[in-house]
DNA sequence: ACAAAAGTGTTGCGCTTACACCCATGG
DNA sequence: CCATGGGTGTAAGCGCAACACTTTTGT
């Protein structure tokens, strides 16, 4: 069986960067080692092609599924790429998206049938942010690069951070999070502040436990309240 | 002759929105009016397939020669549109582009063979920007409004409202562009003081003549500048 | 001289930044 | 009682927003 038409067209596929956040290994993106080739045994974003009844996201989100196990999470479109040459057997076009995830609640998965899945850390503050990974198949360390440009812009003007925490957060991780995210230092008092003032947070009564020192306070961000006041012309600006 | 595949693949296209800018006519967006079925008569954004020996941004820049005649413009990727119905034919996914341009130098141009090509304006001020516009064919209307979201946010914090304007424009030219991208007035003062200060513009010896009152400075944009303070950390923001 | 648009400064306020110490808890 | 991280306030300076009149030129 094959499919016929008049004019040839390039195949097309999605990727997806899938970055995570523990307290302890900062910055992480999602890898899976290829069975196959091309590239096979090297490390790759998840991805795969675009069935015809399904859209563009919806392709990301089966193809985390099931390569991953990932569901559910924050997902947005980043680039499309096409450079005639990125994959060497055929014209492929790609449409990347990036995710963001907690991995204190959804855990890191075991590998899938054949092929490992692994996080891997992700230096912001250095020059090259990627040292840490291994070679990556096709043009997937350039994806990940615009990715993590995208992430370090939006998370100044959009609450994304708040994704790649569990529901129930310390200001000092939220701290440690833009830190590993933008690469810089932040002031604590003053981040502490202006998040406080922009009435996004909800103090929760409980305080985190078994630590071996003063338990911080708990906060959630208020979602509802974030689409009233965007509503009303609020920014989030960090 | 036909190209076959094991798997059926989308069709992938292009579309272009156009946007250019007069003094006098304000912003305005490029259609075409379709010749051909689905959609004949109806007006459409540029655009068409992308061809397997070229990138999609070549293929765009292709079509906008081919439809209207436009070449060199700012062009830059906006967003993947992939919904299953998008066209009534088959499936298509279309990667949309943006494109700036100065109607003073690139003149409006006369219809390509049987099609016409024209300029409609845009309201950014209105609650509909698009009351103006025609009926659009697909979904070009959603691809339209994305663009010009993107267009808002994009001149706040990047140059690029300097390719809407001829080389050399006056500090009222550029306000007013600002004002009619945005939807809202601006302050006089504050807004040369602020464009003033960073150190953008090179102010020119002449002045802009022919007008029935006091003649006008004229400037132009230091891109030059602009990529140096670039590399320093700078970020335009208006 | 008049019409039309160009051009120009000051002030008050809020926001940002820089900065160091005490507090609560568990071991 | 000690180690560890949690939590808090103030002062100086900068940038932003609001605001109205004079200047130049062509007719």
């Amino acid at each position: 069986m094959s499919y016929c038409y008049k004019y040839p067209r390039p195949a097309l596929t999605v990727d997806c960067v899938v970055f995570g956040f523990t307290a302890e290994e900062q910055l992480q993106v999602l890898l899976i080692q290829r069975g196959l080739p091309p590239f096979a045994g090297q490390w790759a974003l998840p991805g795969g092609f675009v069935q015809m009844d399904e859209t563009i996201e919806a392709a990301a989100r089966r193809e985390l599924v099931e390569e991953t196990g990932v569901e559910n999470l924050f997902l947005e479109q980043l680039y499309t790429f096409g450079a005639v040459d990125r994959d060497p057997r055929d014209r492929v076009v790609s449409v990347a998206y990036y995710a963001l995830i907690s991995l204190q609640s959804h855990p890191t998965q075991a590998a899938t049938d054949a092929s490992a899945v692994d996080w891997f850390p992700i230096l912001a503050a250095e020059e090259d942010p990627f040292t840490q990974l291994p070679a990556l198949a096709f043009d997937h360390r350039e994806i990940l690069s615009t990715a993590l440009q995208r992430l370090q812009s939006k998370i100044r003007y959009e609450p994304v951070g708040f994704e790649l925490l569990p529901p129930k957060f310390t200001l000092t991780q939220l701290q440690e999070l833009y830190e590993a995210i933008l690469g810089y230092p932040l002031d604590k008092r003053n981040f502490r502040k202006k998040l406080l003032k922009m009435d996004l947070l909800i103090a929760l009564p409980e305080k985190q436990v078994g630590v071996p020192h003063r338990a911080p306070r708990l906060y959630r961000f208020d979602s509802a309240r974030y689409e009233a006041l965007t509503q009303r012309g609020f920014v989030f600006d960090l």
